[in-house]
RNA sequence: GCCAACAUGGCGGAAUCGGUAGACGCGCUGGACUCAAAAUCCAGUUCCCGUUAAAGGAGUGUCGGUUCAAGUCCGACUGUUGGUACCA
């Protein structure tokens, strides 16, 4: 029986590419849905579960639409620049450019087993120069556009990866590929300005049909806050200190001010008998990593300025400090410290004694009663002026007024988003297609002479500078625009992240190498319709193609700023509950499964695991039960293959059926109802469910059934395991004799409505909301019909003898409550 | 710490609206077939009491509430998972 499921899936498979029946015709709109998946890293580890949890599943939903209808694009490509290509050369020795597109044919033969849809006319592969002349397009679009630019800062560092990241690739202060703790360095390199379009990537999440987990941590990676910017005057100095606040309802409570160590005030300000110990907490401070420096477990430290500040609301007098738990990166480097209202600055107060003054009340608080936390919430104003007794959600509008007519202050809003570094000091990559001419400074490439080549022939050994700065024949260029023939060239490559963040608007028209970007395809089948990946991407590659999308639009060339209306992840799987890893040891490996049982069982038992955005432990115990179900649903129909062929078409007469026919018939329009609803909104686990139902019925019942009765049966339940099943499916449909694919457009069923109502219904008795009876009527009959045949059943009657009903509750087609005393 | 989600048999998990908890599958037990095994088929399978059956009791993390009726709604707590990390 194995043998002959895999001789199915390889009949099938070669019969679909030869037919070409999953070829999309692009130019057929009309019920387009394009549905993709994350492509996958061509890796030499091969597909492996999580590929196929992501992949089998988002395939059987778009077969689903397929057969109801719908003209269907799923392509396939593969994310093949990267760091662990260029690792694995470094080990051993084999070029970056080799392995991948090794890995990319095995990888490529794997995804054919797992029997998806996809069209390879259409795959893509960003390492490949037809594809990467466009990552460079998209660059000289975003430079042209004012949104890329170099800017020396300081930025972060894995020092073994040897290069940079963005802010979006460290986690907990370590590589997110890695795990190296992340060092910070000042380097000239490439950002994209993706902070212009902060609020609009906040603003369109709205209308997006995507997980509400993914839409909030997007927002909260945005970080969007609304306050006022105040300035402070310094005592006896003409600086001002600017200070962000999202609570100028406190101004009165703060007692003092707090400096970023990097803030340039620092030096200016610092008073000379401090100056010594300000160096020395400068020294200590830089030497602690971020992660140490942002951890919340770290007692917080800062030392005096000398100086003093002064509230513009109440001319107050307050200290200037200088402590490292403020930030030189967000809002302006600088706080007003409000104790009384803010964890940190009561931490900080209470180590270093500074005054507490508690401007807001709580809910029945005294001003005299003394708190040992800060109160961060809403209430009422105390020891502010004339704002005493409002509420400080209004003093918060009242106070920014007052600042701003007395031009103290602005409101502003401030987004934790920073731009987006993208140059990385590694080869394997996209070069950055710009020269740096002696005469004409930084100068982008003409559109014309993309692709900027990557050069094969490069050391690329690490040395925390870019391998292809070692390469002269690379690093000379001719200046653009003045000719000069000193120019360099940029000898950092691009974040992969730019590669992956506008595949899928290549994908419509992977072949067009024109010197223009042709939108028209892209245009037609864009946005996508049905995302599926997983959610280990949302704040970066989801973000970032977002920004693309919205750029393109700008920029004129799209008509829509969305690129995925709709977005879905699957779940994690996980073993022994870690994440697999090779250097955990715990990957299972996906062929090992389809090799013994074939595609069908493998991708219905991940589908049937559980819900399928939830993921799970895996566990391969109940893999046998799908393989049994599977051959159960073969023996079945090669039993009843001559009673099967000896149907006669004819119109369905719901009078003549037997009651086994009647049953029949039912539930398989009540699956058909269930099937459909469930495929649709990915519960692939309750389909499965309610098709074993189905064929458990179908078992029984078989003998009992008219061959045309059986044969409607069954020609729908295959249906319904096409999606599902498509090998299995398609052999099914042939062998019950059908000349066309089981996948032809629009073959899906409606179920009958009015065959699915239940014509009896059991209803339950209970006294005092306990279980005492049941009883079988028909639907729809009358409470006081039910109420009558209740009191008629005996274990009720000696429920309720002896008492007196209180209370009846009667609900037609469900129950019948007596309530007694 | 904060935010969010979740908690159901031996296991994975079902249960559109508050109305029969445990669908479906795994596993297990017994039986049929077989020299035997595998496969397959049939029956049983939440727990306790009873045991041929009926009847009864308990039960969806813990405690409490609303309701004729709570896995489902409300409150508190515990635990697990995911996210986040001094963002002023």
């Amino acid at each position: 029986m194995k043998l002959e499921f895999i001789q199915i899936d390889k009949k099938w498979q070669s019969n679909w590419q030869s037919k070409g029946i999953f070829k999309t015709n692009l130019n057929d709109t009309e019920k387009k849905l394009y549905s993709l998946v994350m492509w996958p890293y061509p890796s030499g580890d091969k597909l492996h579960i999580g590929h196929w949890y992501n992949f089998a599943p988002a395939d059987s939903w778009t077969r689903f639409k397929r057969m109801q209808g719908y003209n269907i694009f799923e392509p396939i490509g593969y994310d093949a620049f990267g760091l662990p290509a260029e690792n694995y050369a470094i080990k051993t020795g084999v070029h970056p450019h080799d392995s991948t597109f090794k890995n990319i044919s095995l990888i490529r033969e794997q995804l054919k087993k797992i029997g998806a849809m996809y069209d390879f006319d259409f795959e893509l592969n960003s390492s490949d120069e037809s594809y990467y002349k466009w990552t460079q397009w998209i660059f000289l679009l975003l430079y042209k556009r004012g949104l890329a630019y170099r800017a020396n800062a300081p930025v972060n560092w894995c020092p073994d990866c040897n290069t940079v990241l963005a802010n979006e690739q460290v986690v907990d202060g370590e590589c997110e590929r890695c795990g190296t703790v992340v060092t910070k360095r000042d380097m000239t390199q490439w950002f994209f300005k993706i902070t212009n379009y902060a609020q609009e990537l906040i603003d369109s999440l709205d209308k997006l049909d995507w997980p509400s987990k993914t839409i909030t941590m997007q927002k909260n990676w945005i970080g969007r806050s609304e306050g006022i910017e105040i300035n402070f005057e310094i005592k006896n100095f003409d600086e001002k200190i600017k200070v962000f606040t999202t609570r100028p309802d406190t101004l009165y409570g703060a007692t003092y001010i707090v400096l970023a160590p990097e803030h340039p005030l620092v030096n200016i300000i610092s008073k000379k008998e401090n100056q010594d110990e300000i160096k020395k907490y400068i020294t200590q401070t830089t030497l602690a990593t971020d992660i140490e420096r942002t951890s919340l477990k770290r007692e917080k430290t800062g030392t005096p300025s000398g100086s003093f500040a002064i509230n513009p609301i109440n001319g107050e007098l307050i200290p200037i400090w200088i402590a490292d738990y403020v930030l030189s990166t967000y809002g302006t480097g600088a706080v007003m410290a409000v104790p009384a209202h803010d964890e940190r600055d009561f931490e900080f107060a209470i180590k270093y004694n500074l005054p507490i003054r508690k401007v807001i009340l709580e809910n029945g608080e005294t001003t005299e009663q003394v708190r040992d936390v800060a109160f961060i919430g809403d209430g009422t104003m105390v020891n502010s002026a004339e704002f005493d007794g409002m509420n400080s959600q209004i003093v918060f509008d009242k106070i920014c007024k007052k600042l701003e007519e007395k031009n103290l202050g602005k409101r502003k809003i401030n987004y934790r988003l920073r731009d987006w570094l993208i140059s990385r000091q590694r080869y394997w990559g996209a070069p950055i297609p710009i020269v740096y001419c002696p005469k004409c400074g930084e100068v982008p490439l003409d559109e014309k002479d993309l692709p900027l080549k990557l050069p094969y022939d490069v050391d690329f050994k690490p040395t925390g500078e870019s391998p292809l700065a070692r390469c002269e024949s690379f690093m000379k260029a001719v200046c653009p625009k003045c000719g000069d023939q000193n120019a360099e060239r940029d000898a950092d490559t691009m974040d992969t992240f730019v590669c992956s963040s506008w595949y899928f608007l290549r994908f419509p028209d992977p072949k067009n190498n024109l010197n223009v970007f042709d939108a028209t395809l892209i245009n037609k089948w864009l946005p996508v319709d049905k995302y599926i990946g997983g959610a280990e991407h949302t704040v970066l590659h989801l973000l970032y193609s977002r920004f693309f999308t919205k750029v393109l639009r700008d920029a004129g060339y799209l008509n829509f700023g969305e690129p995925f209306l709709n977005l879905r992840h699957q779940g994690t799987i996980t073993n022994q509950g870690a994440k697999m890893s090779k250097s955990k040891g715990n990957v299972v490996s996906p062929d090992d499964y389809t090799n013994e049982f074939g595609a069908d069982t493998f991708r219905m038992f991940l589908m049937f695991m559980g819900p399928y955005e939830d993921g799970g432990d895996w566990n391969d115990k109940g893999i046998l039960g799908i393989h049994r179900f599977l051959n159960r649903v073969y023996d079945f129909i090669l039993k009843n293959e001559v009673k099967l062929k000896s149907a006669q078409r004819k119109n369905i007469d719901l009078n003549l059926f037997t009651p086994a026919e009647k049953k029949l018939y039912q539930k398989t329009n009540q699956t058909l109802k269930k099937v459909t609803n469930d495929i649709e909104e990915l519960k692939f686990n309750t389909a499965i469910s309610s098709l074993m139902e189905l064929l458990n019925l179908l078992s029984d019942l078989s003998d009992e059934v008219s061959s045309e009765n059986l044969h409607f049966a069954i020609e729908n339940f295959i249906l319904m395991l096409a999606p599902l099943a498509p090998h299995l499916s398609e052999e099914l449909w042939e062998i019950l004799g059908n000349k066309e694919s089981v996948f032809t457009i629009g073959i899906w069923r409606e179920f009958d409505k009015d065959a699915i109502v239940e014509s009896e219904v059991v209803i339950v008795v209970q006294v005092n909301g306990k279980i005492r009876g049941k009883f079988i009527v028909a639907t729809e009959t009358s409470e006081s019909e039910l109420r009558t045949i209740a009191l008629k059943d005996e274990n009720v009657k000696k429920h309720i003898d002896g008492k007196s009903i209180a209370k009846e509750i009667i609900v037609k087609n469900k129950l019948v409550n007596f309530v007694v005393k």
